[in-house]
DNA sequence: TCTTAAAGGAGAATGGTTCTCTATAAAGAA
DNA sequence: TTCTTTATAGAGAACCATTCTCCTTTAAGA
């Protein structure tokens, strides 16, 4: 089953778990905690929210932990960083791959939006300046419906 | 003259100037030397590359200070600010509005490609996700050219 | 030249993330 | 099931780009 086509939470979960022990990397309880969390998550969490989550069935959980668990799911490209220079870094575990999002920078949410005929643009980059593109990243920035609502 | 035609960094020179002065900021020797790098860059420095010039110039300049010019152009819309959590964040004093950079994860050069058609993209988004977007980032990464050849 | 508030300089503080080192435990073997 | 091995977890120190603090200097109008 291709990444892009997981329908359930459990779906992505047992992916994630073949693709850990494919690679020969042990199944801790901490490592299926995480696992369960990222699958399941609609939001997109930031280490620190995953780690209280982690903690209410792990109380004794390290927060170095869920940092290495969360780099190792990202080396074998199981999970998306977004990473922030201003704060903390967010994760994407249900999408692994390059897509937009939408972040709202009053309420911190993040969002997927659907969107057509992004592979066109990025042909046109490639073809323009000659790099060989790997991969992207696309954020919108503004305020959430809710958001505006509020003001 | 909209920030959006400058043809010579001595026209993005003069309108940095201008938005200082306009703003009652005061023109300091550190300042002047900040904006001349920033209207003269083809690159997108760093603020310890920047730091490293006006050294040339001024010996004692303090980074503190690098840092705090960089915060007001960015204040003032001025500079755009590249954010990237793992590396230092690099600077665009050329064009202070969102634009597409092509980023070599390599040798780290980042370039400005021309690209047409970008705001139906985020029209689309707008009216799929109900946000009201303020401002975007999109970024490419990849192997530009030269490090291509390489490997 | 004088005045004064803004700006600069130096170094400490910050905070998300990574590193180091030791203790623990997952998982295959016997 | 028990044993063995080695990966993994836990705890806290270290890292480092950036920000902050506090004091000194200076730009610019009077």
């Amino acid at each position: 089953m291709p990444k892009d086509d997981c329908n359930t939470s459990g779906d992505r979960l047992y992916q994630m778990l073949a693709t850990l022990k494919s690679h020969d990397f042990r199944i801790t309880p901490q490592r299926l905690a995480v696992l369960k969390i990222l699958a399941a998550s609609e939001d997109h969490p930031s280490v620190e929210q995953i780690y209280e989550k982690v903690r209410v069935e792990f109380p004794t959980t390290s927060l170095a932990t869920i940092y290495k668990i969360v780099a190792l799911l990202k080396e074998l490209n199981e999970l998306l960083e977004l990473g922030f220079p201003d704060e903390s870094n967010r994760y994407d575990g249900k999408k692994p791959f390059p897509h937009p999002h939408v972040i709202c920078t009053k309420c911190k949410k993040i969002m997927d939006p659907e969107l057509t005929s992004f592979d066109e643009l990025k042909e046109e980059i490639a073809r323009k300046t000659g790099f060989r593109i790997i991969h992207h990243r696309l954020d919108f920035f503004g305020l959430c419906r809710e958001c505006q609502k509020v003001e």
